[in-house]
DNA sequence: GTCATCATGTAAGCCGTTACATGATTGC
DNA sequence: GCAATCATGTAACGGCTTACATGATGAC
């Protein structure tokens, strides 16, 4: 959970371990909050295995702009690697590698655990090319389902107290719109996409 | 929050950890889930502090009427301490004592921890005297108030990615209608309240 | 008698926290 | 120079999980 955010805030701009934990904040809130306590292991850990690597802080901190350019990239963080300031202990500023990328990937396929990393698996599916993000959404989606209908099966089998019935009802509503929710987004995905490739017709045929 | 959980079980019933268990997925589902390998220990822990005994099972498994009366329940426990069965690991099975209802009022009202933590306060607030339990619903409604608060005044500081926006979005709606529900949790309350004591006199006064 | 299920427990490990220690930079 | 804040790190601990070990009970 903490690696992905870490790769999920440094896939759109290089920052050091303090900056990054007041992106984090600003962008995730309540959803997410890290303490320094593990945070710089994370970082240490991920520098270790090669997925995220240490940069020269630019004087100016001008936002990488993010483009496509995965190649380019790799030559911008081996560029900068030249020793030039910061000896004993200043700023790390750190820039995510291209493993690091194939990391983040995989840590926002991978279908593991609550409603909360799913919440943070969004923030960051910009990351993911069309078709995985309408995957993760759809996954997502059976998820809920599921436990929608778990639910409606374990109805009533024994005359519940008041106050658990107003939250599962609460609770279930809350499932719906999620469910709802996941249906828009998935739709809005494959509007996006038949928008860019509007053709039904495989690419053979007439070229006009 | 396990101890939470616990208490709140067995504050309805006398069980053993294996049925325990099995309650309390039926109960809560998806909100709560735990592992034998953390309940054991935790009942053990709730046994060396005096918040739970271990009581003979009674063979017929009748669910102890939820009768108000603290001080027979006292008497009840006590009364079937004397060894009867299960030597050589039998199943063991807990009461609640008096000690462990005053824990579970202050592990009910104590107010820290997040919206799952919340909700397993609400599934189990039918043990809190009608004032308690609005001051639970009312201190949980300016905690989710300040959030809303917190991000309408953060928003459009800097323009965010399309799915972070629309992730947002889903989750001040989620918030926004949380409020609403803890507004009608808490007037339904009030409603209740004044249904039993119509009276807005003082109780002196006339006795028809 | 053996298999599934019931029932209790321990050990190792994961993933995070708080508290603490330390050093660098900037404003006054 | 001294305080506030920026910045990085370590140590201890907490609460939970999974995997494992063990034993009792009942069905067939």
């Amino acid at each position: 959970m903490l690696e992905l955010t870490v790769l999920g805030v440094l896939a759109d701009q290089e920052l050091h371990g303090y900056e990054l934990k007041k992106r984090l904040t600003e962008l995730l809130g309540t959803m997410s909050s890290v303490s320094f306590g593990s945070l710089y292991p994370a970082l240490n850990r991920l520098e270790r295995t090669g997925q995220v690597a240490v940069v020269e802080a630019e004087s100016d901190t001008s936002p990488i702009p993010t483009s496509g350019s995965l190649t380019g990239e790799v030559a911008a963080y081996r560029a900068r690697r030249g020793r030039t300031a910061r000896g004993r202990r200043g700023k790390k500023v750190y820039s995510i590698t291209p493993s690091g990328r194939a990391r983040l990937r995989d840590l926002l396929l991978d279908h593991t655990g609550d409603d909360r990393s799913f919440s943070i698996r969004v923030a960051f599916c910009r990351h993911l090319n069309p078709q995985d993000r309408i995957d993760l959404f759809q996954r997502r989606r059976t998820e809920v389902a599921a436990q929608l209908a778990e639910r409606s099966a374990s109805r009533s089998d024994r005359r519940i107290d008041k106050y658990l019935g107003l939250l599962r009802e609460h609770h279930d509503e809350a499932l719906e719109r999620d469910l709802a929710w996941l249906d828009r987004l998935v739709s809005e995905e494959r509007q996006t996409q038949s928008d860019a490739q509007p053709e039904h017709e495989p690419s053979g045929g007439s070229r006009t």
